[in-house]
DNA sequence: GTGAAAGCGCTAACAT
DNA sequence: ATGTTAGCGCTTTCAC
């Protein structure tokens, strides 16, 4: 059952059919009345998928989601989604644990017009390969693409970082150990934690204090239970996460050690029970802006400001 | 630049340049090479919705969404992708909020061939509503469809249920509170929790003791707080989750009261931190079987065993 | 092994 | 207002 069907059954041409079904232009109301009760009787709905093929727009968009393990893509993909919503888009997730084969197979279904527009929310790729795409179609970053001409909304990390670490220089803590999700190398987020620490400290960060590859409660855990091993005692601990600062908190609970400060980040839950210091990214935002962007295909930087927020840890925990 | 001019420029048909970007049947190592040349030369992308259309299929399944702020989706919507990536389909997220015209627009796109499938997280809609849009494609439930015969993954919620309530009835607990997130009289789940109840305690829970529209941490909180303004002092809380019995305690700590027994749902990240007991629902494994009762359009009913987990509370909380 | 052509189902420009 | 028709771009059957 097709459009020409109803056509025929109606008496009227497919042409007329498709302005009752658009209830666009300019149909009499005979028309409309005959064949909307023909697509009533024979119980006719209209193919999307030819619909699209024929308009040459999907009004889907692709989100790239390394994982979803964590938060920070959980509250982009909230932003992204009211956003898409609101105007009548759809997300269509794309995981892609950083891999870059994964990543260059969504980057191609752009090319292959699956959907409109695609928004990392991560990426393993190199700007530089994602920038070959932008011909293909609308593209947005969540994160700074420096010198690349490539559309992105951003939290502005590097003064909240800025602002946590003077704290913890103004309380003159030391042992200052820093985990992150991943290498300097590869993460612009790891990066900034560094740049932001040499501005504060004049110093790199202390190698032996380092962790990647920390995203999880249980990876905070085994970061300060490592640490321990190696016979390193921070003091403080600057996190990626307010779940990854609980982990490591727990570390110390079940060891019956005093549990040092601990800064968290994405003003989660677990950050708000334990009273964990913590860095809002504004993510809900971010993702909002990002899904515009990627609506209006403009290629523009959008960042956003993030912040430190004070929260005094309980000397005794339970 | 489509498939016809890839033809002309090569030299072959567009059969025969199908043949090759398929890589199937039987096209010669020349023909093979040469077209592949000119593919690369001209820079051509099939595109997939034309595929899509010739093919009937998308690969697409859509995956509704009454909120994201509920770990129960999340953990669902991970189960899924999982599933779905591993055999190449893709998630659309269908926020709907419970709303019955938005499901309804859902379904509807289903008919219209925008989705292969599309599974329900939970849905505001009656079951016999869609039970009648099974028809028009494979359509699953992740709750006991019960009487409907519709596809269905769940988790089976009576024995842990059970199993919970045993545990307050044998420690003496009188004064039981329940929080649920939505009614009886359109939730599953909170008739769940009341047959469980009566069968344990021979009698309906008390109506002042129970709260309704819970759904965060922040609602637990003004839970507890608008019981102690009745005059109610539950000595426990049947909660539905780790987060919502977190902000339970969290009432009672703000005001220096004694914290009274928490019974958590989704062992989520809170519960663990705080010892909270909690119920197990193995959602993840639940959106699995669910997803892959959509792409093999099996009308199935596949429940996954919960669990109570005992966790002892501290007596002193921090 | 390859080509021709008939779909897939809808939209929109043009004609009347 | 309504009909006609040429797309949109790919797949697949049927010949040869």
């Amino acid at each position: 059952m097709n459009i020409r069907d109803i056509a025929k059954l109606s008496g009227y041409s497919s042409g007329t059919v498709s302005r009752v079904i658009n209830n666009n232009d300019y149909v009499s109301e005979k028309a409309r009345k005959t064949i909307k009760k023909i697509i009533k009787e024979y119980d006719y709905a209209p193919n999307d998928v030819a619909r699209n093929l024929s308009n040459g727009k999907t009004c889907d968009i692709g989100v790239v989601l390394p994982h979803n393990k964590h938060p920070y893509y959980t509250q982009l993909v909230d932003g992204i989604m009211d956003e898409a919503f609101a105007s009548g888009y759809r997300i269509v997730l794309l995981p892609s644990k950083f891999d870059s084969k994964t990543e260059l197979k969504y980057l191609n279904r752009l090319r292959r017009k699956a959907y409109d527009s695609i928004i990392f929310t991560s990426h393993g790729l190199p700007l530089e390969k994602i920038y070959k795409y932008k011909q293909y179609g609308s593209i947005v970053c969540c994160q700074n693409p420096g010198e690349y001409d490539i559309a992105a909304a951003y939290t502005m990390r590097e003064s909240s970082y800025i602002d946590a670490l003077n704290w913890i220089k103004l309380h003159n803590f030391k042992k200052i150990s820093i985990l992150l999700s991943r290498d300097t190398t590869v993460s612009a987020t790891a990066q900034k934690t560094f740049s932001a620490y040499e501005k504060v400290f004049n110093t790199a960060p202390k190698n032996e204090l380092l962790n990647t590859n920390v995203t999880t409660f249980e990876d905070g855990y085994s970061a300060a239970k490592q640490f321990h091993a190696n016979h390193q005692y921070p003091d403080v601990y600057f996190t990626n996460g307010d779940d990854i600062a609980a982990g490591v908190r727990q570390f110390y609970l079940d060891n019956s050690l005093e549990i040092p400060q601990l800064i968290g980040q994405e003003n989660q839950l677990s950050g708000q029970i334990l009273n964990i210091p913590t860095i809002n990214h504004h993510f809900q935002q971010v993702g909002k802006l990002a899904c515009r962007l990627a609506i209006n295909n403009q290629t523009k930087q959008l960042p956003v400001e993030s912040e430190f927020i004070f929260r005094q840890q309980k000397a005794i925990e339970n």
